[in-house]
DNA sequence: CTAGGTGCAAAAGGTTTGCGCTGAC
DNA sequence: GTCAGCGCAAACCTTTTGCACCTAG
């Protein structure tokens, strides 16, 4: 599903379609990443001059109110953005904020989740905790 | 595991013995549910009147470089933390911001990650993205 | 004694909000 | 024409930092 398309739907619910949402969107749909307010920002800056950090948030906003992204926090200081949750999942080192990604065939239990809990599940993200490699070493060395 | 064997363990990491540390560990064992900063900190007050919300935090990063916390993030506007890392899923509603749990046994999968990240695995974190039951009601009637 | 911790207050950084104007419908 | 969305800037809230004093080891 495309931005223009998901934008079509949303119509309905009494959003309205601008050219900078398309922009935000059609980003966070084709990027890989998981871009910050601020890297949608300045990415979105070079076609929009005039985009205001404010219509980002904006439009973050509402796409998470419909379902369409998720907003990741990793415990640094910025949340970050999602247009593709089923993805993979992240290793994350408490000593240095290092995340690393984790591949492996994701975990099939939405519907578990959904047949018991009454949510409508979207998607899920899981998260390891530990050390990193680096800081390990360095640990020893004390 | 309490509080105080946690913290002479980390007095070999020249971290020192302090009563407001022991107190803000003492309330992350006790409780089972995940408080932010500032609930630890009106926690702890009642104790120790002139503690600062920098103390909470210090302790707080210190705990969390140890391994000993995890700091959690549910998109709202503070972190919040959990000194049973071993505990429950969560199910987060993307447009209302509620968290329910979500009880099942845990995953038995950070052995294989340990195995093939490098990393020391001490937990793991596994959240659902959804529609709640109300919100879902709610946008039928529109 | 002396480093690390504490309390306080100021600063920093991310996110939200208010307001007048614009543009989608 | 109307109202949601825009840009701008100020406000807000959480977290970090700097500094003088204190205290655990």
């Amino acid at each position: 599903m495309d931005a223009i398309e998901i934008l079509k739907q949303l119509k309905d619910k009494g959003v309205r379609f601008t050219p900078q949402r398309q922009a935000i969107l059609e980003f966070l749909l084709e990027t890989v990443s998981h871009p910050t307010a601020d890297e949608i920002y300045h990415h979105v800056k070079a076609k929009f001059p005039g985009v205001s950090l404010g219509t980002i948030y904006n439009t973050l906003n509402m796409l998470k109110e419909h379902g369409h992204l998720l907003e990741l926090s990793y415990g640094d200081m910025s949340s970050r953005f999602d247009g593709n949750p089923k993805n993979h999942y992240h290793i994350v080192c408490s000593k240095c904020g290092t995340v690393a990604d984790f591949h492996r065939p994701l975990i099939d239990i939405d519907q578990e989740v959904m047949d018991n809990s009454g949510f409508l599940i979207m998607g899920h993200r899981m998260e390891f905790y530990g050390i990193c490699p680096e800081c390990r070493a360095n640990e020893k060395l004390n």
